[in-house]
DNA sequence: GTTGACATGATCGTCGACAATGTGGTTGTC
DNA sequence: GACAACCACATTGTCGACGATCATGTCAAC
């Protein structure tokens, strides 16, 4: 333990790393608008030309949280369906990068279950099994009514105008009838609120569910329903504002009562479905 | 999205990727113990020699995964402390491996916030500050007990054998004063709780916040307590096997404000201590 | 006509090497 | 003597290539 005992450089420098937060922390003040915002255009212009010193890493670090971003992105508006195959070298050209850096991108994904990889198969986007999605609804059920709360008890001016704003940014998709960013929007939506809540732990924990929430929403859905009604995140924002944490955590109950029974989630297992199909 | 529309191989397929469960949830009958102790010699001849064709792949997964559990065992154990300098070459000559395969595995490490990468800088042992300690213990006060009730609800008597091995070990290391492996195994034991619990989305948050508290209490425990007390788990194992809901429930809070309070986490931030030092 | 083995192509896993960057020590100057 | 610039070392980030493995299609035998 000669020279690898040597201690982290302190927290307070401000180069964090991108890795060990992965962006499910946030530390930027208002992230999430813009960055969905800027994801929507693969190719627009990021920012470039810094200080000679910084902009390699900048660049480097866009391009790693740009390619992560670009595929998380098209899973949650679910241009890229659950099952499909992630073909390394093909991620790799479209990017215009090696191997290596979509081997670990892969990696990041799959360790936030959006993709799953077999080993010596490939990646593929996950489709979560419907006993998975039911334990993640009974999660969701348990730590959302903790996020209203902490949130009422934190909340802050800014903090409202995040979330009016984020909601504003949902109601203008709806209006387009663009429905992938609306699916997109409404998961982010639980994301934010547990972000602003200021625990950490739950955020973290609430941006996987509400993700593979997402994933579920497409393999489970009733093809009727249109996730998430619009005011129900509007009315729960209205409670949060009034700082109602009962009517706020039953409101969210609700919600999710509402996204659980719109979905398909009673069916037997899944190789039933290929016997029964040919034995009708 | 002509050959990237493939399907992914049925979840019946029994080559589960251990990526996508990375470990969080054991599927052997007891992979604890004999791990545990296995991982403390380094240059123990590991299985080899199997089937011709599967041989390479289990070589391939142990060496994967010897490497991760063992970074993580020594983590856990307090053998490698919070804000030492793990070198990627140094690891890759002490596994006898291509840095590749570390960088693979302390990515891993990073996402579940074992370890911290400051981009150009290095990977070191995380050290959650104090606010995070806080957050962690208040997810953790959400979850464990809605835990345990699960555990209730759906106890087998193989569950609760399970359960009580563990704890065996666990009494077991304190007999032989094995200070590290106790603080080890009673991390674990929440783990182990949630996972046969049998919800996995909470399984996988318990087992990222019962790491993270070992880290804690490395940075910030008082010298004089002994992290867990050995009775307590035993008593919430206890009214569990009687399906004593509210008692169970009333144990484990009890459990988790008694680590919480043997910690110091009443300090200022950390760059006062610096200045406090050299004030007094 | 069906089944099995075989061959081929595609894809993944692994490795070593090169370039870029940060760190620490040294030297020179004020 | 202190500070700043410079230089060398150590370490990380990135890439291309090779071997291994799996999936698919073909062909022959029953």
């Amino acid at each position: 333990m000669s020279s690898a005992a040597r201690q982290a450089p302190t927290r307070a420098v401000p180069t964090i790393g991108h890795h060990s937060c992965d962006r499910a922390c946030h530390d930027q003040p208002v992230p999430l608008a813009p960055d969905s915002l800027a994801t929507l255009n693969p190719d627009m212009p990021t920012k470039r030309a810094r200080q000679p010193a910084l902009q390699a890493r900048l660049q480097r670090e866009n391009t790693h949280d740009e390619i992560y971003e670009k595929i998380y992105v098209a899973i949650l508006e679910h241009r890229l369906h659950p099952g499909t195959k992630l073909v390394e070298e093909r991620l790799a050209e479209i990017f215009d990068v090696s191997r290596a850096r979509i081997r670990e991108v892969l990696a990041r994904l799959a360790h936030e279950q959006i993709v799953e990889l077999y080993p010596q198969r490939g990646a593929y986007v996950a489709k979560p099994t419907i006993e998975q999605a039911l334990d993640v609804f009974e999660a969701r059920r348990l730590i959302e009514p903790a996020v209203v709360r902490r949130l009422i008890e934190t909340l802050t001016p800014e903090k409202l105008a995040r979330l009016r704003q984020h909601q504003e940014l949902e109601l203008d998709a709806r209006r387009r009838d663009d429905q992938r960013a609306v699916i997109r929007l409404s998961g982010e939506f639980h994301s934010l609120a547990a972000e602003l809540a200021g625990n950490s732990a739950l955020a973290r924990s609430m941006r996987e569910l509400s993700v593979r929430t997402c994933l579920m929403i497409f393999l489970y859905d009733a093809p009727t329903s249109t996730s998430c009604r619009a005011d129900e995140h509007s009315q729960i924002i209205d409670a949060v504002s009034k700082r109602d944490v009962a009517r706020a955590e039953r409101l969210m109950l609700e919600h999710l009562a509402h996204i659980e029974s719109s979905m398909r989630l009673d069916n037997a297992t899944e190789e039933v479905d290929l016997a029964a199909i040919f034995k009708g």
